[in-house]
DNA sequence: TCTGGGGTCCTAGGACCC
DNA sequence: TCTGGGGTCCTAGGACCC
C-alpha cells in the first residue's frame, strides 16, 4: 500500500488558515529566488506546477496566494501520520515527507481487507488533520505507486495481480515510477509509448540503449517489481551515502570573500549534520552553478575522514580556487561523502584533538541555546540561508535538515 | 522579473596495474 | 620499427525521485 498525501504542504496550510481554503495557493521557499514547492488543486487547474518560478506561476494564475513553507508543521504532521500507519502494520517505510509504503500483507484481514484498511487509514487521517490522502494497493511497490498516482486526489484503489496487464496496456511509459523525461524521450524515439509496448519490447534491444537498466525497464512494463518495503532504519540510523547543502544566492556573486563566507557557511551546515549523526566523510564535493545555469561539480578525496567544518571548508575552497570562475556565481554547494561512523577516536595529532574539542564545544552551545549562538567570524555578517524543507525530508536519518 | 534543495544510482572515460 | 587484454578505482555528469 502506498499512502500519498494530496498536495501535502498546500493542504496543511489550507487547514491551518481557513482564509486559504478553496483558493489557488502555492507553498514557496523563504528566499528570494524560490520556486513553487507544492500548490493546491485549485492552483493546478490554472496550470501551476511544482518547480515553477513564482513569476511563471503568477502568469498562469494571477490570483495565486503564496505561503512561505513552515517546516515544523509538515515535519510534525509527518510524524503523527506514521503513528496512524503503525496502527495497521509494523512494516512502514517512510519514503518521503508525504509518502509512505505499508506492507499490509499480514494484517489487512484484521481491518476488513485491503480496501477496508485503506478506508480506515483515510478516515483516521481526515479525522486527525482534515487532510486527504490517496491510497494505491497492489502486490508490489511499483504498482501501488502507479495506482496511487492515477487515483489522485482523494483516491483509494486496489488492483489485483491479474488486472495488471490490462491496466498497463495503454498507459504512457512516463507514468511508471523511475521513468522520467529523459528515458521516456528515448523510448518514444524507438517507438515505445505505452507500458504494454515496453513489456513486449525485446530485452536485447532495450539493453542496447539502456545497458543493465534494459531488463528492468522491460519488467516494469509488465508491472513486475521486487523491491521490499523496508522500514528503513538500520540500528536506528539510516545509512546515508552523502550529506550536503547547497544554496542559490540572493544575487549572483563574483568576489572571493563573498564566496568564501558562503562556502564556510555551507561547510558548517553539512559538517554539523554529519557530527549530529556521528558520521565522517573522506570526500568533499563542491558545486558551482554559474549565472548561465551551467553547473560544475568537483570532488576531492582526503587522506582521512573528517567532520570538522574547517577541514571540509579548506577542501571545498581548494576545489573552487582551482576553477576559473568565468561568470558570476548563482549557486554554491558543499557535500561530504564516503561516510563512515565517527567512533570518537582520539587522533595521534594533538592539533586534530584540539580542533575536535573546539567544534564539539561549539555544537553543545548551539544545541542548547540555538543555532548560530556561536558562529565562525568569516560568515557572521551573513544571514543563514533559511533552508526550505525538502519534500525528500524524513523524520529519521540524515535527511532531517532544518526543522 | 526565469529556472529550489535534498538525495541515490548509473555511465563513460581515463589512470593505473599486472 | 607501431603499440594486448583484463581488471579496478576514480571522477564528472546526468537521470531520476520527492
Amino acid at each position: 500500500m502506498l499512502v500519498d498525501m494530496d498536495a501535502f504542504f498546500a493542504s496543511v496550510e489550507q487547514v491551518s488558515n481557513p482564509a486559504l481554503r478553496g483558493r489557488p495557493i502555492a507553498v514557496i521557499g523563504a528566499e528570494k529566488r524560490t520556486v513553487v514547492t507544492t500548490c493546491s488543486y485549485e492552483a493546478r487547474r490554472f496550470g501551476v506546477k511544482t518547480g515553477m518560478s513564482i513569476h511563471e506561476a503568477r502568469r498562469h494564475c494571477p490570483g495565486l496566494a503564496t505561503v512561505i513553507g513552515n517546516n515544523r508543521k509538515y515535519a510534525y504532521t509527518c510524524k503523527k501520520l506514521a503513528d496512524i500507519y503503525h496502527k495497521y502494520t509494523p512494516t512502514v517505510e517512510i519514503y518521503s515527507i508525504d509518502e509512505s509504503f505499508l506492507d499490509i500483507t499480514q494484517t489487512n484481514h484484521l481491518f476488513g481487507g485491503p480496501i477496508g484498511t485503506g478506508e480506515k487509514i483515510k478516515a483516521d487521517i481526515r479525522a486527525a488533520f482534515g487532510l486527504n490522502a490517496t491510497i494505491g494497493i497492489a502486490h508490489n511497490k511499483l504498482m501501488a505507486k502507479l495506482i496511487s498516482d492515477i487515483s489522485k486526489p482523494d483516491g483509494l484503489r486496489h488492483v489485483m495481480p491479474e488486472e495488471t496487464l490490462a491496466l498497463l496496456e495503454a498507459l504512457p511509459v512516463g507514468k511508471l515510477w523511475g521513468i522520467g523525461k529523459g528515458i521516456e524521450r528515448k523510448l518514444n524515439a524507438m517507438g515505445i509509448f505505452t507500458c504494454g509496448q515496453l513489456g513486449r519490447a525485446p530485452v536485447p534491444r532495450l539493453k542496447g540503449l539502456f545497458g543493465i537498466m534494459g531488463e528492468r525497464l522491460n519488467a516494469m512494463g509488465r508491472g513486475i517489481d521486487t523491491q521490499e518495503v523496508t522500514p528503513g532504519l538500520k540500528h536506528g540510523v539510516e545509512q546515508a551515502k552523502s550529506i550536503g547543502h547547497s544554496t542559490t544566492l540572493p544575487r549572483d556573486i563574483s568576489s572571493m570573500p563573498e564566496i568564501e563566507s558562503c562556502v564556510l557557511r555551507l561547510s558548517e551546515m553539512a559538517a554539523r549534520r554529519a557530527r549530529k549523526h556521528r558520521l565522517m566523510g573522506s570526500v568533499v564535493t563542491a558545486t558551482i552553478r554559474y549565472k548561465s545555469f551551467n553547473t560544475v561539480s568537483r570532488q576531492k578525496k582526503m587522506n582521512a575522514h573528517t567532520n570538522d567544518t574547517h577541514v571540509v571548508y579548506a577542501q571545498a575552497m581548494e576545489i573552487i580556487r582551482g576553477e576559473r570562475l568565468r561568470e558570476p556565481v548563482r549557486l554554491l554547494g558543499v557535500s561530504i561523502s564516503d561516510l563512515i561512523e565517527d567512533a570518537g577516536q582520539m587522533s595521534l595529532f594533538g592539533e586534530i584533538n584540539r580542533r575536535r574539542a573546539l567544534v564539539e564545544a561549539v555544537d553543545r552551545v548551539n544545541d542548547r541555546y540555538g543555532e548560530d549562538t556561536l558562529m565562525w567570524a568569516l560568515y557572521a555578517r551573513h544571514k543563514r540561508p533559511l533552508v526550505a524543507i525538502s519534500p525528500a525530508w524524513r523524520p529519521d536519518g540524515v535527511r532531517r535538515t532544518a526543522v
